[in-house]
DNA sequence: TGAGGCTATCTTAACGTTAAGATAGATCAA
DNA sequence: TTGATCTATCTTAACGTTAAGATAGCCTCA
């Protein structure tokens, strides 16, 4: 009975042992409106105990063949070396991806472009017909996929990688803004002298946090002064060296009072190289970052943040998503969600001597 | 041109545009051995052209409605919430799955379960002929669907949830015997009062920690204190609630010396409790988890824990399941893999008066 | 010269499902 | 009584692909 049952049963089995149609099976299995496909209740009955008997499950995959959907929806993750575990944004995204589908009857198909030999080739793998449509997970704006994917004309949303193209639906958050206002809330309290350690130039997001950072310097009557805005990447290593670097290569009275960090990760190694140099923070130093992955608020000190809605965005490109595949055409949507600050312990007000000197 | 293109381009399209049958060009777009179906040079090179100017992408769908794959593998998620953020466990099983279907050419497709109203309705989704085969993380001994699973006779490969049915197939590591060496070691460091913090007990790996716990106990002659075994389950609240429950119940005297956790999320919930109580980790209580979250060797203190190998157990298991699905039926391999102590600064022998006074 | 074997290609049928139209008996109004 | 309408079911064709067998021209060898 088990076993080696290689093969799955058929609707034709299952009409065979009600002595029916296929297409009474098919009717009756589901469940369509009786002014559509009327049955007789006793014809039901005989085809329901006959695909319980024979555990009939129906095809997916040849009913997508059919019709033209197969009801699921594909996650693209192009970077490169993705790994979900240690990669809260992109877990936050996809459980939000994964919430919509579910509750919408859709499969979630996670494809991810191992070594990026250029969209031709991924697209092979990406518009093989089972899915009905993409999200795209943070395409880099250097990558050729999305003129790819607009030319062939497959429903797809962008999270977090905003095109100019009309054409595409997009969900995005104000990296520039929210920035700006964090690094004006420092301002405020008083901090003049603000590092910024900012994620990979090549990357969308961290060129608009970083121009968010300027615009709040510039509002102040500030300029960036570049020896406190070390390039680097979104990452703990890059937090930690940069952070390291600063320290040691300023003088004390040239030093930053606050680190304003691309992202949480860039926070956790900030903080980590302060503790190792006996900087207190927030006393000598203040830290934010941008994100609020879970661990923001357990750091030690917890991390004031922004907080990016990643499951929101995720539930937002399913649905918009869903939108264009019912539309059978891109809608042209672009959604920006609101992100807030969220107030920790990592932030305060400048060491004393500081006060209202600008220098 | 683009737009509103909602059907795909087919292989009749492409032969046509090319001047040959359909079977031509699937013969030159799929390269099969020239000695089966020989396609003269000209002819391939006209077929590739009008797939490269049709856009053509092949249809898995059709394909694996015609063949018997469909070159996708599924993985089951249980646990019904289920998210990725947050749960490095299944983080790191994924990503071990993802990278080897990954290198054979496969697809992973996610299957949660939303709600559970028994393995019947969820085989529906499951075993809807969108996946050659299932991954099942971490079933609860209690759900159907094991027995379910082999009934209908689909491969599949449970990743730490072992079953005594020898068709089944499994990847699994030594909770009991991990569990039952970390708390010897405690006990060779003199502790004698060692909390126990299990996860739920419709878990099968919380049952088997839980027994190698006891197991140790025995063999050092001491038997289980069911006052330092509170219920619980895998996560931060239960190890920050139920530690501060032993703190506040318990009289100084009475106290464990040493805190042996399920997990490590449960381990990071203690320490959080333990830090707020002013429990210093490890002078005043060893802490220990089980997992080797990658979290672990940042806590502070650095967390001892049991590194069970999260990515190799998704590599073996969509292996086996590739097996499987290659041999058209159950193997029923158990696979056990190794787990090693990760020795970190949460554990030191107990604080002097306690030496060797067992209560 | 014809049998056999190549080479390059085409045709048919099937995979499991479903939309649309066909059929056949029963009921009903004119 | 004749057609119209309704109910319950069946038949056909199609979705995009591919295995297997058919075909047709050409070459080789006895």
């Amino acid at each position: 009975m088990s076993g080696s049952t290689r093969r799955s049963v058929t609707l034709k089995e299952v009409a065979a042992e009600a002595g029916v149609s296929m297409m009474t099976v098919s009717a009756v299995l589901r469940a369509r409106p009786a002014d559509k496909y009327p049955v007789a209740e006793a014809t039901r009955d005989r085809v329901l105990s006959a695909a319980r008997k024979l555990r009939y499950f129906p095809s997916a995959v040849a009913q997508g063949m059919r019709g033209k959907r197969i009801n699921a929806l594909g996650v693209v993750l192009i970077n490169p070396d993705a790994r979900l575990q240690g990669d809260p944004y992109v877990c936050g995204v996809l459980d939000g991806v994964i919430a919509v589908a579910n509750a919408e009857g859709q499969n979630t198909t996670l494809f991810t472009a191992g070594r990026w030999s250029g969209a031709q080739e991924s697209l092979q793998t990406f518009c093989d017909g089972r899915t009905d449509g993409l999200i795209i997970l943070s395409p880099s704006p250097d990558s050729d996929i999305v003129p790819a994917l607009l030319e062939v004309g497959r429903p797809f949303v962008i999270v977090n990688g905003q095109s100019d193209d009309p054409r595409v639906s997009s969900v995005e958050i104000e990296h520039a803004a929210r920035t700006e206002e964090m690094v004006g809330h420092l301002l405020s309290l008083g901090h003049r002298r603000i590092a910024y350690l900012p994620g990979r130039a090549a990357s969308r997001s961290a060129r608009a946090r970083h121009e968010g950072y300027r615009r709040a310097l510039a509002a102040a009557g500030l300029s960036e002064d570049p020896a406190l805005v070390p390039p680097g990447f979104y990452g703990i290593a890059s937090g930690y060296d940069r952070t390291r670097s600063l320290l040691m290569t300023l003088p004390a009275d040239l030093r930053p009072t606050a680190l304003c960090c691309g992202s949480d990760q860039i926070a956790v190694g900030a903080l980590r190289a302060l503790h190792e140099a006996g900087v207190r923070v927030p006393e000598q130093m203040s830290v934010t970052g941008f994100d609020d992955i879970p661990d923001a608020a357990t750091l030690d000190p917890p991390l004031t943040t922004v907080r990016q809605p990643l499951e929101e965005m995720g539930r937002r490109a399913a649905r918009l998503l869903l939108d264009a595949i019912e539309a059978g055409r891109p809608l042209g949507v672009k959604e920006l969600l609101p992100t807030e600050i969220v107030h920790r312990r990592s932030v305060a007000p400048p060491p004393s001597p500081t006060k209202e000197s600008v220098r």
